[in-house]
Parts: structure tokens; C-alpha cells; sequence
DNA sequence: AATTATAGCAACCGCCTGAGC
DNA sequence: TGCTCAGGCGGTTGCTATAAT
């Protein structure tokens, strides 16, 4: 049986959120901040679950998610840390600051394991199987599926590597990142009429409330990288809001913004939430960088010994 | 033009974890 | 120390759009 499902209660809608009930959840969370969500649905009289509040969120309104194709850097970059990390779509996602685990998920499901197929036929699933499920497999043409990998290692390395002095950049300048390129497609663009009626909105110009002590945001440090004044007085995009009106969202001054504090939280997931992947790899990359290409590193481990540095 | 198959993705479900009491 | 519950996570479902027949 098990627990019950905590969306029981009668009234209690479901199924696709319409951009008036977007409207009420962003407005909700500009002003209190993410986190409480049990109290979302109270508070602003949607129909909804606290769990459907915080995953329409996380999912598709909050700021800084990039939407839309994804690149070949960011393919490689999933390939290779789900090799690494198996299934594990939120350590994932906290590599990939525009991309929620949701998403990556639906991408490996959907294209990322036919690719892999492909280019391995005879490998079955087994291709799309985390290292150490696929360790299960020793049977089936180890030593080609590891020579593979190996290379796709190399691969995946260089492109982690990118990715990681782009971060470090980012985060050494302080000055907002420009997370969502201009011509990025965001959430507002496929709901475009939520634009249009935070319009509106955007024109009374948002504050950041007191801090509650929420746990969950408590619980972020990115708070504490965030609410310097460096941050506050930068500006956030807010999808498309920010893009589509004269006054962008300005954060009050030391005031902590939850917003920005959401952009942090991959930041601060990749030191708390899933450090040992973050140190690993970076460690990985720059003593591999370091020591140029010699030495025994990753590349060289056996794929089932790698994984188990990943084992809790 | 109508029907069927397939792909893509948003959202739900249920289990797990950890904070608070 | 054990219990409760909110929040997080991964797996799965179901709806919608598009392609194929």
C-alpha cells in the first residue's frame, strides 16, 4: 500500500496548469519566495497540490531554464555523466545550470538512448544502462563497450571542461550570467500569453519579501552567495519577462532574491548537494589538465570501479 | 482526408530522506 | 529515540502534435 498519495484531498486539480494559474504561482513565489510549498496552494487558492506547485516550478517557471533543443556540447555532457552517475537526473541537471532533471531525463528517454542504440546495435540497452547496471553486462562484449566508453570519456572530458571554466567564469565575474541567451527560447515563449499578462505585473515593480525561514530555503546555501549586494543589484531574466519589458526584474537591494537564489542553486548543489561528483570531476579534469594527458585517470579505470566512486 | 503510429514532453505517483518535534 | 511530514527524486503515464499510411 504504502503512503498516501498526498494530493488526495477532493477539488484537488490536475493535469495541465493553465497561464492564469502560472500567473498566481509566479506572483505567489516573487513575492514569498520558493519553499513552504504546503502553503502555496492555501495561500493563493490554486487547486493544487503543493507537490504539482513546486514541480511547475522548478520545471518550467522558474527563472534561468532554458528550453529548447540542446546543443551537442550539453548531449555529450549528459551521455558522459550518466555514465558516470547512472540515473541520477538531479546530480545531473546540477551540471547543466539551464536544464532541469525533468528535462535531461525526458532527453535521455527520448533521444539521448536511441542515439547510444545506434551507435551501438549490438549492445541493446545495455548502451543506455548506468555503469554500474551495465557492469551486470560483463558478458556482452566488454572490452569493445569499454573501449568506447573510454574515448567517449576523452570526449566527454573536454567538453565537462568547457562547460566547467564557463561556470567558473561566470561565477568569478558575479556580475549576473546572462544564464539564458538572448535568443533562447524560454518558458514564456510556448506559453507566450503568460507573458502577456505578466505584463501587467512586471509594471508594479516586484519586491523581494522579508525572509521567511522556510526550510527549503534555508537549507540552500546558495543563499548566502546570493544575497550579497553584488547579486541584488544585478538583474535576473525571468523567461521572457525580463526580455519583454523596459524595467527589468530588479531585486530589492540586500534583499536576498529568491529568483537569483534559484540560479545559485546549481552552484551550491554541485558543493552540497552532490559534491562528491563535482570535486571528483573537477579534480579529475584539472589534475588531468594539470598533467596533460599522461598519468592514470578516469579514462584508464575500468568503467564498474568508476561507478563505485560514485557508490554511497 | 481520415486513420493509425510514433515522438516528445508535462505532469503525476510513490518511495526516500532528513528536519523538526 | 522514534514519529511525522514536507520536500526531493526517479520512474512512469497520458496527452498532444506530427508523421506515415
Amino acid at each position: 500500500m504504502g503512503r498516501p498519495p498526498c494530493c488526495e484531498k477532493e477539488g484537488v486539480k490536475k493535469g495541465p496548469w493553465t497561464p492564469e494559474e502560472d500567473i498566481i504561482l509566479v506572483s505567489y513565489i516573487q513575492e514569498h519566495g520558493p519553499g513552504n510549498w504546503r502553503a502555496v496552494p492555501t495561500n493563493t487558492g490554486l487547486m493544487r497540490c503543493s507537490k504539482s506547485c513546486r514541480l511547475r516550478w522548478t520545471n518550467y517557471l522558474r527563472p534561468g531554464i532554458k528550453r529548447g533543443n540542446f546543443t551537442d556540447q550539453e548531449e555529450k555532457l549528459i551521455i558522459h555523466l550518466q555514465a558516470l552517475l547512472g540515473n541520477r537526473w538531479a546530480a545531473i541537471a546540477s551540471y547543466l545550470p539551464e536544464r532541469t532533471d525533468n528535462d535531461i531525463k525526458n532527453y535521455w528517454n527520448t533521444h539521448l538512448k536511441k542515439k547510444l542504440k545506434k551507435l551501438q546495435p549490438g549492445a541493446d540497452d545495455t548502451a543506455g544502462v548506468p555503469a554500474n547496471a551495465a557492469a551486470h553486462h560483463h558478458s556482452i562484449s566488454k572490452g569493445q563497450w569499454e573501449r568506447r566508453l573510454q574515448t567517449d570519456i576523452h570526449m566527454a572530458k573536454q567538453a565537462l571542461s568547457d562547460a566547467l571554466s564557463l561556470d567558473k567564469m561566470k561565477m568569478e565575474s558575479q556580475t549576473l550570467p546572462p544564464l539564458r541567451p538572448a535568443n533562447t527560447p524560454t518558458y514564456a515563449s510556448s506559453t507566450e500569453n503568460i507573458s502577456r499578462l505578466l505584463e501587467n505585473w512586471m509594471k508594479s515593480p516586484p519586491k523581494c519579501a522579508s525572509r521567511e525561514s522556510s526550510r527549503s530555503a534555508g537549507q540552500r546555501s546558495a543563499g548566502n552567495m546570493c544575497s550579497d549586494s553584488t547579486t541584488a543589484e544585478s538583474t535576473t531574466t525571468m523567461g521572457k519577462i525580463s526580455t519583454s519589458n523596459d524595467t527589468p526584474f530588479r531585486p530589492v537591494k540586500s534583499e536576498p532574491c529568491y529568483f537569483w537564489q534559484e540560479e545559485c542553486k546549481v552552484i551550491s548543489m554541485a558543493g552540497a548537494a552532490a559534491p562528491p561528483p563535482l570535486s571528483f570531476i573537477e579534480n579529475w579534469l584539472f589534475d588531468d589538465l594539470s598533467m596533460g594527458n599522461g598519468g592514470e585517470d578516469l579514462v584508464d579505470l575500468p568503467l564498474s570501479d568508476a561507478s563505485e566512486l560514485f557508490q554511497d
